[in-house]
DNA sequence: TTGTATGCGTTATCAG
DNA sequence: CTGATAACGCATACAA
């Protein structure tokens, strides 16, 4: 059987209150008192029952982050800023994991608000406006990660994506590049478009023409940034450069390249959204617009826990992230660690 | 405030247990209340309280996924395995990071007793024994994943390390290769001791003598792999073949194989184990020892949920999956979608 | 400084 | 088929 509270209580002749004042250094007790309590806690290797005490207090101490793609380590990056933070101030945070998929998100949603996890973290995906107001409603505290939400008046932490794209299109055609093909992602997802809004701005300064035949949506995949950028290396004349909208396109990309036997930048030059993992050894090299993965999980967690806390003012935030424009280059000396 | 069974019971009319028996289906309720209680269900927006019911309970249908390093896709696809089954079984995942530290890999096992998770799933790491035997003794249900515990008896379920380098070894004997050099895992980490054991046994029976300064032990991570690489390519004579125990390792000595001046396999054979994420993109080519981490993530989650249900003799069981050797090239057609 | 009484939301038990 | 009662382990409010 798992010892109570009672059970400390008991053994070290005091009653449960005071073992729950040694715990949780609430009140006054003796030191006398709390020692016999520390004895009695150690001998039966007491553990207090969180649910009990979540249950009584009407807080988790529980943060859920909720996000697309667990595989992409842009998302895992940030999953270590968010629990950094949280664990500075005595949190905890369950990851979850929707594949963009809206039916997992909602579930996830409904789980996690009948679990009384404190306060949300989301990467929003299709079906987002519902999975929000179903937390909003209940008054439970939301942040928004990366993306904005149609409708919705909610706290976000995200990079620039309009920025980002328009200066790394700025820096292609500085470099004499007219014909630039975009591979976005999905239509529903605001980074999708608004990468392409940045690259469409930096064309018409530019006075470069934009066809249709250079823009395309697909998955924020390698298997999406693998068969776009086939299609487009098949366009007469060919682009002369690939703009991914994220990582894992920019692999695909990069694959489809190479097997189209041409060389990254001789042949073609990529540029992209997001670092790429440093392993994925970039050959021989690429421009990524780097967001700051970390800290947007770390800004997005304190403003979570500032609202918890009823540190801030009512009115939705929104947090726009700067994106630092790097150059990777195949077997880079400097090796990131997070 | 958040509405709960009592307002849901007020609204319909009826006693709190009618509502907990129309949401859990169990015990007869009328068509007619029952009609009339998931009416007031939905008015009330009325989502059940885990926390109180677990509490009551003495199940909280959570398990803990313990692993050492969220960011080695490898430990991702473990984790779909698991999270797969889980849900199959109305079972939510709790994923937790150790980085190998084995003061958070205590932290978390405690946190997560007091959580009462039904059962737990963990990479163990150093410090592993006491952790086990903290859960074992609170008769909660463990298995361990991938790596061996010293001196604890507790259900495992691993890849076969020993066979599969055994085998990658061989392979590479009878490619020619005289000179190979094993690059490791962290000593106190069985899977890296016995995949050195099976680089060992191999060699001995082709007669190759294995020097120390063929066997290296590391961190199993890019950086480890990086440097050991670096080492072991400075050798005179220098080795034909290099076996990296991970795939980080791999990614690792890959880099500094190119550092060197050097492609892969014409200068130097790289093998490793676990598979590279695909888009690793190996140049040209890599062999590996691919080992089934979903299913190993399916299958332990099966063992722990049939000790859950105590359908399964006592006795500690040890599965052992067996792993596959697969030649990965660039620009390789397949893509492997989990 | 310590203890008593009480209730959090849910469900098992037993009655009706 | 439905309901009254009690209890899960802990912590607040109040008393001693």
């Amino acid at each position: 059987m798992i010892p109570t509270i009672r059970d400390v209580a008991e053994r070290a002749g005091v009653a449960p209150i005071t073992v729950s004042r040694v715990i949780n250094n609430s009140g006054y007790v003796s030191p006398d008192t709390r020692a016999r309590v520390e004895a009695a806690i150690a001998e039966l290797q007491y553990l207090p029952n969180t649910l009990a005490s979540s249950f009584r207090w009407r807080r988790t101490r529980v943060l859920a982050l909720i996000l697309t793609d667990i595989t992409n380590p842009f998302w895992t990056t940030v999953a270590r800023g968010v629990e950094d933070v949280a664990n500075q101030h005595a949190f905890n945070v369950i990851l979850c994991n929707t594949d963009e998929d809206e039916h997992k998100q909602m579930a996830y949603v409904r789980v996690l608000l009948q679990k009384r996890v404190d306060g949300f973290l989301l990467v929003p995906t299709q079906g987002a406006p519902e999975a929000a107001q179903l937390i909003q409603r209940r008054n439970v505290p939301l942040v928004v990660l990366d993306r904005l939400i149609a409708g919705v008046q909610v706290d976000v932490v995200r990079g620039d994506s309009e920025g980002g794209a328009y200066v790394l299109t700025q820096r292609l055609i500085a470099q004499g590049h007219r014909r630039i093909a975009m591979l976005s992602g999905p239509r529903h997802i605001s980074t999708a478009t608004q990468r392409v809004e940045g690259y469409q701005r930096a064309m018409n300064e530019a006075g470069l023409a934009v066809g249709d035949e250079l823009v395309h949506y697909g998955d924020y995949s390698q298997t999406g940034g693998y068969w776009t950028a086939k299609k487009v290396l098949a366009l007469v004349p060919r682009p002369t450069a690939l703009f991914a909208a994220n990582n894992f396109i920019a692999l695909g990309a990069l694959r489809a390249v190479r097997e189209a036997g041409l060389r990254v930048p001789e042949d073609v030059s990529l540029v992209c959204f997001d670092d790429t993992p440093i392993w994925a050894d970039p050959d021989p090299f690429l421009t990524v617009a780097a967001q700051p993965a970390y800290l947007m999980g770390q800004r997005a967690t304190e403003l979570l826990l500032a609202r918890l806390s009823g540190q801030v003012p009512p009115e939705p935030r929104e947090v726009i992230l700067p994106v630092e424009i790097v150059v990777r280059r195949s077997c880079a000396s400097v090796q990131q660690e997070v």
